[in-house]
DNA sequence: CTCATTAATAAGTACATGCTTATATTATTA
DNA sequence: TAATAATATAAGCATGTACTTATTAATGAG
């Protein structure tokens, strides 16, 4: 989930749009106009962007305008800041390693050595 | 500057270290033996983090010792905010764009369309 | 209905990225 | 000094991604 964020903003065209998204909102023809690229890679673009829930569109006429998701946005900043202020045991994706965490750095290390000498 | 971050952060792997690093500082033996993945591999994504800025290394001896900097994550994350709430003609990157902007949105089509009937 | 406009999608291509295996580098230890 | 440990780097490969051009779909106007 946070993957996909940003993965979606890692990206300069993405994330151009989301700044001129952040003034206003545009139809993907303005956008074209505007930033002088083709359609179908603006069109790309913003679907990356929608799936990452980043963008939100409706239907007008032809057109399809589209506006940035701040509010979404905001949100999964704050929540991938609690993310990494939680406890490493909490995280459920992350049980396997929380496991294998040593006590001290280079624990690993020596266990390994220790396995050896043994 | 916030490509690389997020490109960074877009990515499965390098998501579990910066998470792991959020706990403790870690060598990259440890990262190895903890999520069970290849030592070059673990060398390759701590490069790109550290590269964006997300991570420090210190050397001890052989070892490399691997941590978040959480304050330039912070920080970069309180930038970004700022730069999306900005007005978009304070951004130089952008002001080529900046001076495409239409007043309403569709304006762009519509001039599309007068200059074809004019 | 026909044609133009807006947008989405498909196909093809070049380049980027993540991974593996193999090797090089540096520091420790015997 | 020789051997080992920790890490970095190189080379090769497979997959992913961003772009282009061409096509399709849907809406609106004449």
């Amino acid at each position: 989930m946070f993957e996909s964020i940003f993965k979606a903003l890692g990206e300069p065209t993405r994330l151009k749009i989301i700044k001129l998204l952040a003034d206003r909102e545009l139809c993907v023809c303005d956008l074209e106009e505007i930033m002088k690229i083709s359609q179908p890679r603006i069109s790309q673009h913003l679907k990356v962007l929608k799936h990452a829930g980043l963008v939100n569109e409706r239907k007008e006429g032809q057109r399809t305008i589209c506006s940035l998701n701040r509010k979404f946005l905001n949100n999964t900043i704050e929540q991938f800041e609690q993310y990494l202020s939680k406890p490493l045991e909490t995280v459920p994706e992350l049980a396997e390693e929380s496991s294998r965490m040593p006590t001290i750095y280079g624990e690993s290390c020596m266990k390994k050595y220790c396995e050896k000498v043994l």
